[in-house]
DNA sequence: CCGGTGACCATATCGTAATCTGGTCACCTT
DNA sequence: AAGGTGACCAGATTACGATATGGTCACCGG
C-alpha cells in the first residue's frame, strides 16, 4: 500500500497538512473557540466546505492538534524513563517530566494548553490515547520493578496502577494542574515519595 | 462574658438563629445563588437591612450553613476513627467515612452539596477549617501509628500528610468527587491501599 | 441608645433580538 | 469522476437594554 503520494522530493504539503498547519497557527494565537472554520478555510485558500472532505468536524482538527502536542511530550517522557537507571528512578522520571512538560506548555503556549486541557476533560481520543500510553508505560515500569525484586508483588498490578494514577491526578491532569501550580514544588515530591514508598518491598 | 441570653427555658430563637434556619431551608430548596437576601428577610419577617446587623454578607450566611453541614460530618468521621482499632484501620476509616459522608450529601441534599463544593473551591473559612481539622486528625493518627511502631518514621511527618492529602484529593474534594463518582467503588480502595502501603514499615 | 427600616447605588444577571458558526448538500467545472 | 464551492439551516453565541440583587446609610420610633 502506497502511503503518501511521494512524487517529488519536497512535495507540496497535502491539503490535510495545510489545514493542520493553519489550525496550529490559529489555535495557538486565538484559541480553539475563537477560531472559526471560515478562518481556517481562508488561511488555506479554499472554501469552508472543502475542509470537511479531510476532517469530519472541528473537533477532529482539534484532536489532530492535541496529538501534535502530546506525541512529542510522550516521546520526551519515554526518553527520560529510558535514561533512568532503577525502576524507582523511572517512576520518578515518568511523573516529574510529565508534569514538567505540562507546566512548560502552560507557560509558553497557554492557548494550546487550554485545548489539551479541554480535550482531556472531554476525553477526546487524542487525550485518551495519551493517558492510555502513559498508563502502559507506568505498568511496564512496575512490572520490571517487580521482576527485579525492587517492588512488592502482593497487590494486584491493576490496583497498583489505578491507585498511582488517581493519586497523581492533581498533577497529571491539566485541568487540575492549573489549580495546583503552586503546590507542584512541594506537593509533587511528596506524592511521588508516597508512591515510591508504597511500591517498595 | 455572657454567651447567650439564657433567660427562659425554651427561649425564642435569636434573630441570628432564625436567619440561619431560614437560610438553611431556602438554600437547600432553591440553592445559594437563587436565594436572595430579600427572600431571607421576608422569611424572618424583618427588613433586608436588618440581616446585615447579624451577618456581614451573604457569603457569611453561606459559611454558617456550610459549617452546619460540615460540623456533624466531622463528628461522624472522628467517631469512626475513634472506633477503629489500629492506626491502619483509623486511616481507612478516616477516608472511607469522609467520602461516604460527601457522597450521601451529594445524593440527598444536592443543593447543599453544591454550596459546600463552592465553599471549598473558593476556600471559604468554613471549608478551610474543615480541611484543617481533617488534616489534623490525619496527622494525629500518623503520629500515633509511628509511636506504636506501625508506621515508618523516616519521612518527615509534614511531607507524609501533604502527600496523602493530595493523593486523596480526587475523593476528598467535593468539586473533584463529582467527576469521579463512578471511580469511588474501585478507585478509592486502590488509593487507600496505596497510602497504607506507603505508611507501613 | 437600641431595634429596625426605606430608599438608594453600583454591579451582576436576565431576556431577547440579531448575529455568528459548525455542518450539510446539491451542484458546478474540468 | 475528482476537485471544489455557494447557499442554506439549526442551534450556539453575542450585544445590550431592562431588571434584579447584594450591600450601605441616613434616619425613624420608643
Amino acid at each position: 500500500m502506497i502511503q503518501t503520494p511521494a512524487l517529488t522530493e519536497d512535495q507540496a504539503p497535502s491539503i490535510r497538512d495545510q489545514i493542520v498547519e493553519a489550525a496550529d497557527a490559529h489555535f495557538s494565537r486565538y484559541g480553539y473557540a475563537k477560531t472559526t472554520m471560515a478562518d481556517l478555510a481562508r488561511a488555506i485558500g479554499f472554501s469552508k466546505a472543502y475542509i470537511y472532505k479531510f476532517f469530519d468536524s472541528k473537533q477532529a482538527i482539534g484532536e489532530a492538534i492535541c496529538t501534535r502536542c502530546l506525541t512529542p511530550q510522550l516521546a520526551t517522557i519515554a526518553a527520560a524513563v529510558e535514561a533512568a537507571a532503577t525502576p524507582h528512578e523511572k517512576v520518578r522520571a515518568l511523573f516529574r517530566t510529565s508534569v514538567k512538560q505540562c507546566q512548560e506548555q502552560f507557560f509558553t503556549d497557554r492557548q494550546l494548553y487550554d485545548i489539551v486541557a479541554f480535550s482531556r476533560s472531554e476525553n477526546w481520543a487524542s487525550s485518551a490515547r495519551y493517558v492510555a500510553d502513559l498508563n502502559a508505560l507506568l505498568e511496564s515500569i512496575i512490572r520490571m520493578g517487580r521482576a527485579q525484586g525492587d517492588f512488592e508483588r502482593k497487590t494486584p498490578l491493576d490496583e497498583v496502577c489505578r491507585g498511582i494514577w488517581i493519586a497523581m491526578l492533581p498533577f497529571v491532569d491539566p485541568v487540575l494542574l492549573q489549580h495546583n501550580l503552586d503546590d507542584v514544588e512541594d506537593g509533587l515530591p511528596a506524592v511521588i515519595g508516597l508512591i515510591l514508598r508504597s511500591l517498595s518491598t
